[in-house]
DNA sequence: AGTGGTCCAATGGTCCAACCAATCTGCACA
DNA sequence: TGTGCAGATTGGTTGGACCATTGGACCACT
């Protein structure tokens, strides 16, 4: 390992200034995921600063999911750094209240309607060819098991968020996926949970295929309006507390 | 063999058990927003751990911005808690580069529109006076200043995403209202930026004001449409690189 | 060769006691 | 009545120590 891609820190604010020196260290290294870092122990000698420090800075980082720790093993990166990243430590209120899972869900129709747009503008008669694939899948499952199929409509989703071509609705919603999924196993009594929405996979592919960016983010509203209707009748039916 | 039929085996959990038990605390008395929670010193002495744990707890409280420290003062508490919250730690490659920027402001539209659409439907006439006064604030600076004003500028934004009744809008555009500022502050070469967005923000209150959520999407959406206008023509002056 | 057991060094997790730096509070002084 | 300084309070940092887990080296036995 090169020594000089450690150097020693200088000022107050010695936390961050940690971290920005292994930001430094990690794109000195070429460290890729799921490659270790040095110990905590090197850290605080080669950055003259207690180990102490260091930890803290680790916490921080680990907080933010871009490293593991492992007792008795070391700590390893989980995802690639970049001296400047957006950071956004986004919390949610429990999932089992009905105005957060709504919440989330305007969230997700801003972004859905905004992709579905973006994508017809932007997709490539291979991407197209893609999505139309990913919504065949879809529809064939939905016929066999006569149901919403979570994990073929989600692929379905993804394509289209990531042939807009922007990175960020394919992180952002898939963070909220999670929520999301505490529900679609419990359909909230509905028996035809997801059933209205189902048409409107195929409208939104036809007005992407048409090239027809308003089109396309008019359908995705659609989409999520049924979705929406979908969960009021299911808090409805289960008395489900407003707030928790 | 069934991989769940053997989960890991939980041991020690030191940090993590502080953090439970400050979600009790917090609970417990009530804490609101803004308010102090105990010291450092007196945390570690109640929970009987030592104080280099408690501030692991409280680095990661911090990290997920749940928190404040202020050296001399004290810690306090930044938004609710509850016991069950999801996190959603987004790390975004951001940059300076012409793409990272276009993507943010695409998110940004997306959220912009929704916000005002929802704004619309929601809207008390105490609040549309509320966006009214933040609107009259941001023409008086702008004619005097003759040119955008940042600061009276977002906080006519923010009072529409607050207006909408979810939080999420204010979060995530705030987390990424740092990431603009890069850019704002320094026009980019082009002398007039923001100057055709201001007309746009009349015509989103006045739809917001006739209760017309599918009028405000659409004036957002123009918005936005002439701010990634601005910034095109910027990059382009100044040859700015697509990638990093 | 392979299986299991034991030992040991490395590493993250926790603890302690002290000191530093920013902040707040209140009293003395003008 | 204000103003400024000194001490107390609080988070930030340090260095050193020990514990718990891990993983590899080594060994005995089959």
């Amino acid at each position: 390992m090169d020594q000089n891609s450690l150097p020693p820190i200088q000022t107050t604010a010695r936390d961050d200034a940690v971290l920005k020196a292994l930001v430094g260290f990690v794109r000195a290294e070429a460290l890729q995921p799921g490659e270790r870092l040095p110990t905590e122990r090197i850290l605080a000698e080669r950055l003259k600063v207690s180990r102490n420090t260091v930890r803290e800075a680790l916490t921080r980082w680990e907080g933010l999911g871009l490293v593991e720790r492992r007792q008795g093993s070391g700590t390893y990166l989980k995802a690639a750094v970049s001296p400047d990243m957006l950071h956004l430590p986004l919390t949610l209120a429990g999932g089992n209240d009905f105005t957060s899972l709504m919440h989330t869900l305007e969230i997700r129709r801003a972004l859905e309607a905004e992709a579905a747009a973006l994508c017809a503008e932007r997709a490539s008669p291979g991407d197209i060819a893609e999505i139309e694939r990913k919504l065949d899948i879809m529809e064939q499952a939905f016929r066999t098991r006569d149901g919403m199929s979570s994990e073929e409509d989600w692929e379905f989703h993804q394509a289209i968020y990531r042939v807009s071509g922007n990175p960020l609705f394919e992180q952002i919603i898939a963070a909220m996926h999670e929520l999301f999924h505490r529900f679609w196993e419990h359909p909230l009594g509905v028996r035809d949970f997801g059933h209205a929405s189902f048409p409107y996979h195929r409208t939104i592919y036809e007005r992407i295929a048409a090239r027809d960016p308003q089109g396309a983010r008019d359908e995705a509203l659609k989409l999520i309006a049924t979705v929406e209707d979908d969960l009021k009748r299911g808090a409805a039916k289960l008395k489900l507390p407003s707030r928790t």
